[in-house]
DNA sequence: CCTACCGATCGGTAGG
DNA sequence: CCTACCGATCGGTAGG
């Protein structure tokens, strides 16, 4: 039978991470230290190295559960039935659903990147490189010109990337515009903007 | 008269400037130290406080610079002649060509805005309040009636800043696609998608 | 008496 | 799970 402390093991191992995207988000990486997480947990710096070996392992775990989510949303709206168009724009309102609903998480992985070691850096980027590609997929079979020009397709990737990865500089949840709402003005742009490129 | 050393004073505090935009730009603003600094510029970080009071006050500078010519640029572009389209697609290659000329800049912008003590920071986040302002006004000049709906002002301005900013993640401007290229895809999304948008 | 600049080191704090 | 403490390095300043 498992120990009494391991029955909560994962509860707190989860709770270091979410009180930890906060500080990161809030502060960055490199501005937050151990010492400060510890304090928002109400513990001590020894327990937080107990249940993680070092700072950078806390910001990769950080980093991949958020980018992990952005893959299965991605992976389902491509397996999804449909219309390209519908699929898209259901990509769409699932990334912004994510974006919102793990704002810091979110903010940390578009902000401290670099700040990760060379190898976790890798595997992260292999999960962001899978989801531009899958989000690629729906752009092809939406406009299939993008097929025959290949070297436009990645451009216009970025600027439906940009578009959303931006509002964490900006975009408020409870603001006049809800994320629905901004979800389907970036789809609308998206859908009737590519046709004018190029 | 003035001395032969106060001669290229600003030349020499131009210098450190631009080593600190590229050392803050590769590492972010708290990763790389004064003694980094120094040792880029070939000197004591002694001589680096001799020209700045202080590290923040080096970050303002580099910040002030940059957003300073992009005000510049958006305010030619809202003056100039010509429609609103023409003068739309002149602001957005202009804020491309200094996003490729001063890219370390650029990037210290974004990602290290917080870095800076509340006074300074609130210089540089008035000036970009003026770029989004001056490209919202040739945005309602473009599409009237982003005018009669106010509330899609905003995120309509956000959703091309988004497009065009995003470029410091990923953007090679030795690559396939050229900054001008790069700009007219981003005016043509603009510009096509506007009008889907509501 | 000034400005320009150096080598050495200050008091504190970081991650571990 | 805490206090005590480390090697190193931080931004900034001393005397000359």
């Amino acid at each position: 039978m498992a120990r009494k402390q391991a029955a909560d093991y994962e509860q707190r191992r989860e709770a270091i991470v979410e009180k930890a995207a906060e500080l990161f988000a809030k502060r960055g990486f490199l501005g937050a230290s151990i010492a400060d997480l510890a304090q928002e947990c109400r513990t001590s710096k020894s327990l937080v190295y107990h249940y993680y070996p070092s700072k950078e392992d806390i910001l990769f775990t950080v980093m991949s559960s958020h980018v992990d989510a952005l893959v299965e949303a991605a992976e389902a709206a491509v397996a999804a039935s449909g219309s390209a168009a519908e699929r898209l724009r259901r990509l769409v309102r699932d990334f912004m659903r994510l974006y919102v609903g793990a704002a810091a998480r979110h903010k940390v992985l578009l902000n401290d990147l670099d700040n990760l070691p060379e190898q976790p850096r890798q595997t992260i980027v292999r999960q962001q490189r899978r989801v531009i590609e899958l989000t690629e997929q729906l752009l092809v079979e939406l406009e299939p010109k993008l097929a025959q020009k290949r070297e436009n397709l990645r451009p216009v990737a970025m600027l439906f990337f940009g578009m959303i990865n931006w509002t964490h500089t900006w975009f408020q949840p409870a603001g006049r515009v809800s994320p629905e709402q901004f979800a389907d003005m970036a789809y609308a742009m998206l859908l009737h903007g590519i046709s004018g490129v190029d």
